[in-house]
DNA sequence: TGAATTCATTTGATCGATCAAACTTTTTTT
DNA sequence: AAAAAAAGTTTGATCGATCAAATGAATTCA
């Protein structure tokens, strides 16, 4: 009377017993129709709503994931970051899971949440979200057979194949390899790209797409192809800066690739030859300033980690044996193609 | 054995009662002292953790909040909510508090969505963003007496001061009205507005601080005023737009206040005279490209939406009585000058 | 027809914690 | 020193759902 509706209640309100009611809502298929139809109508007079927590403490799961929501670094490139958990959130809705937000200050701080969160039976499985070679927290949650799958290949030596890990990436060589042949077909030789300095898992992994396009198509020697590239951080300033590098040193430039963005954005503004520049993220910069960019597809990559969560192997591989079931998805980005736009088009001459 | 321990486990090992165990861990100065510290020595041990979901059935609380997490609309100023719901879900976590996400498709579903995670006990109360006039949300949240706390001040005629509407805003005047002073002291008498179409809480709220710092002053007259003004809606390309506007029809302009940072990065395209610009939200893209802006102090909002959904009223009033604590924060943004930097800077002469 | 199966539903126990009230022990009061 | 009050601790019941096993009803088989 005074609180909710409980089972107890539907199931007195339908005629029928509480593990009735139950398992219209848990496993329908076992209940006669006319009954069903009854505790339903029942639920739905009544208002009834299942307790969450009653249920997670029975059934000991908990129906939600947890997501580090990691600190707001680069204001650009995090809203990738951004996009992806509403891409998450919005799936995981659909399907009847929560998404529980926390914040760590370090990977060793991260661990020590997820212990409490999965201790607490707060959450069924992890989203992480950028991996980094070498990563403490994957290895501990193998350890201690928690479920999780990354947004982010594993960057080790051998781990990319590791029956353990489940992850979702982006192909980023495919991204830069189609931006380059993009441009390549508008007539483009000389293609340069604004890298970031290696060891980086993405940022290799997006210059060999241009290099690999550029050394297919031969139109530039393997020694030229160093005069058109820069290595730098990420950042505006520094898109800026090696832009002017490149007008310097490397002659006539048909095209420009950037690793991000920031250096997209960086690259623009000391481009007066409104030479193509193309970043990568996709991220509001680029669709405000009219820029082309390789999005990546956050849609695409939470509903393959929601399936990889949730699916045959719950998120962690039990004994299991071999499967055809692959255990990671790879994501090809799209190129969002924007004519030149705003920054050159009204700066006087 | 099988899996974690439990309070009775707990009070096993420390030789005590469950109860005693429940009690170190939520009301400790009923304790003995030693029997205190024997009771943590045992939780230490054994590593125990409290199950949630069974403290949330027995409670009735889950000590969670909910979030909705809005679609991401204007990806440039949609920043502002990402940086809020970061500092939220900091402050909770440090406050022993979860955060829940959860998105709808518009205020109607929000409210089924309010609903369903209030009934499941997943939530003990809400905190909403981007509240507009005659929010069906705040009414339907208040007549069936759930917390909740707002980002955003009720913008009906008399729903400031409702005393069942808790809610925590940033001073868009005190912003504007700073930004303008700040020009006015650098010597700049004409300073132009580029604001959104009325009505617009937020916006008319921005512009009148411009306003009635400028009549303050009295540099221009009421209705040289008009002149300096611009409405349109939000946009970089509209930013553009009004700024070339500016030029052609407003003579001398010593500076320029927009309404949003989108705005403010339109402008700064078509500015080859290196007025300054000042945009609203701080957004990475105003500290990219070197733009001063007012900045929302997100932290200081998260702060005080926390306080009033844990404070004396938990989010909601009950028949409590005239009281000396406020029901709602104003929070005065902070106005961050940047030198010009980016833009201007590169483009050739 | 009666026994063996299958299907549909119900009952009792349980998940792990806290509440409410009972019970002990210690401290204060008279 | 006995009675009263306070402090500290324990016990039984409970939150709301699901599990496991038992019961009853409908169907199939010999």
């Amino acid at each position: 009377m005074g609180g909710f509706p409980t089972v107890t209640d539907v199931a007195l309100a339908a005629g029928v017993s509480r593990q009735t009611v139950s398992n219209v809502m848990n496993s329908p298929g076992i209940v006669r129709t006319d009954t069903r139809q009854r505790v339903e109508a029942a639920i739905a007079e009544l208002g009834y709503r299942p307790h969450a927590s009653a249920r997670r403490l029975r059934t000991r799961r908990s129906s939600t994931i947890g997501i580090r929501l990691d600190p707001v670094i680069d204001g650009i490139s995090g809203s990738v970051l951004d996009r992806f958990l509403h891409a998450v959130t919005e799936q995981a809705d659909a399907q009847g899971l929560r998404v529980l937000l926390f914040t760590a200050t370090s990977p060793e701080d991260e661990i020590i949440q997820f212990r409490r969160l999965n201790d607490g039976a707060d959450v069924d499985g992890f989203v992480l979200t950028s991996t980094f070679a070498g990563d403490p927290r994957t290895r501990w949650l193998i350890e201690n057979g928690i479920s999780f799958v990354t947004f982010g290949r594993p960057w080790g030596v051998d781990d990319m194949n590791d029956p353990q890990h489940l992850w979702v990436d982006v192909d980023g060589w495919s991204g830069l390899h189609a931006a380059t042949r993009t441009q390549q077909e508008t007539g483009a030789r000389r293609i340069a790209y604004i890298g970031w300095p290696s060891p980086s898992g993405t940022g290799d992994d997006r210059r060999r797409g241009w290099y690999d396009a550029m050394i297919e198509r031969g139109d530039v020697s393997e020694r030229d192809l160093a005069e058109l590239e820069i290595v730098t951080t990420d950042g505006v300033s520094q898109g800026t800066a090696a832009m002017q590098q490149l007008r310097q040193n490397a002659g006539q430039i048909d095209a420009v690739l950037c690793a991000s963005d920031s250096l997209a954005l960086g690259a623009m503004i000391a481009n007066p030859e409104r030479v193509p520049v193309t970043g990568y993220d996709n991220t509001p910069i680029a669709a405000a300033i009219g820029l082309s960019s390789v999005d990546q597809a956050v849609d695409e990559v939470a509903a393959g980690v929601l399936e990889l969560l949730t699916g045959e192997f719950g998120g962690k591989v039990h004994g299991a044996p071999e499967s055809a079931e692959p255990r990671h998805r790879m994501v090809t980005p799209r190129l969002v193609v924007r004519e030149f736009a705003a920054i050159p088009m009204d700066v006087p001459r």
